[in-house]
DNA sequence: CAAATACATTAAACTATTTTAATAAATGAT
DNA sequence: ATCATTTATTAAAATAGTTTAATGTATTTG
């Protein structure tokens, strides 16, 4: 279903219905089983990627084997690393359907077509990558300013429906703490 | 020295000699006196701007009083509180000089009248925004998956310029610790 | 140059978080 | 339905990092 990915466009800029036609038929769909993986690390990273359906982890694997997630990302988001798309560098990042899931997926070839052909979709990357920046800057205060108790908290009233969807092991590799600390969290916050 | 800001946007993208004057001419210098600040909390960001001379901490002062250090900012980066700026809402952080400081300052109106009217200037942020995007998600990995002792290590090996020009109580507030515990690190790494 | 302020180090007590391990319940696969 | 795997919880011991406070040294500032 492209209608997600139209709406999701002009959420960020206002686009021709013609070029926005003509920037979505660059996106081929793919079925992603549960558990399997759209990216592995040491992989390039040949895409970037809207969910229509489903959910996904994106997690560094350290070398104790501890996952940590970097983000969720469910209907009508955004996935790619960036970092190994744009420099065309082998990935640290594995992205891991959590759900039986579908994603829209552009190549590199066709983003960069895009760039040169489409002149307003280099804006519409130049705002969705801010915001995404804008968004990782926030946590990166919360995450330093504040005890695991807060974000999680936070992080359940953010996001209620995600929490639903997630077992307390994402959501504590999402934080950053192991899953026992956040069992005694969770607790810790029903015995008030 | 507008120089320093010719070189630095040539670095990420091409651009006639033309245009890039003609953008270089929107920034204004400022001088800032080590202690003062170009931002505080509270304030709406009205600048981007580029160092070319001095130091800079971006940061944020939690409830608690603690420092949270951003990121620096020496000679030849880029800063502003891009959320704050972006979204013209209060600014979380403080910018301030630590070091008497020199940077060149475009506002918000000089830079929508450069997207409009030099369309490489599009292209520029969003390469620049992507490549601080990939910086902050590799920190925040390292934040997350390191102990302090191998962050720090890292830190001194990858910035040793900038280990000089700083106190142990910025590092410190850079690496999410105290400066007391900076110090049983330093000793720590001193005896091997 | 003297006084005040900021900086780095140390120790001791404290708290947040991890590690390991055991158990029970829930979920998935044959 | 059954067996295996994953998930959530609990407890106990260990570790990473904080807090407070004291001390000496370096750096600013008047």
């Amino acid at each position: 279903m492209r209608e997600f990915l139209k709406q999701n466009i002009k959420k960020h800029i206002s686009l021709s219905d013609n070029e926005t036609d003509q920037f979505c038929n660059l996106f081929h769909q793919k079925l992603i089983k549960k558990k399997s993986f759209l990216l592995q690390q040491g992989e390039i990273c040949k895409f970037e990627g809207f969910v229509t359906k489903g959910l996904f982890r994106v997690y560094y694997n350290d070398k104790n084997g501890f996952d940590q997630i970097l983000y969720f990302a469910a209907e009508n988001w955004w996935i790619t690393d960036i970092d190994s798309f744009t420099n065309a560098s082998p990935s640290q990042l594995f992205i891991q359907a959590l759900e039986d899931s579908v994603v829209l997926l552009i190549s590199k070839d066709d983003k960069e077509f895009a760039y040169k052909n489409l002149p307003q979709i280099e804006k519409l990357f130049r705002v969705m990558t801010q915001k995404t920046h804008v968004a990782l800057q926030r946590r990166m205060i919360n995450n330093l300013s504040k005890p695991a108790e807060e974000r999680y908290m936070e992080f359940i009233e953010k996001y209620p429906q995600l929490t639903q969807r997630l077992s307390n092991i994402q959501i504590a590799a999402y934080l950053g703490i192991t899953n026992v600390f956040l069992s005694n969290i969770r607790k810790k916050i029903a015995h008030k």
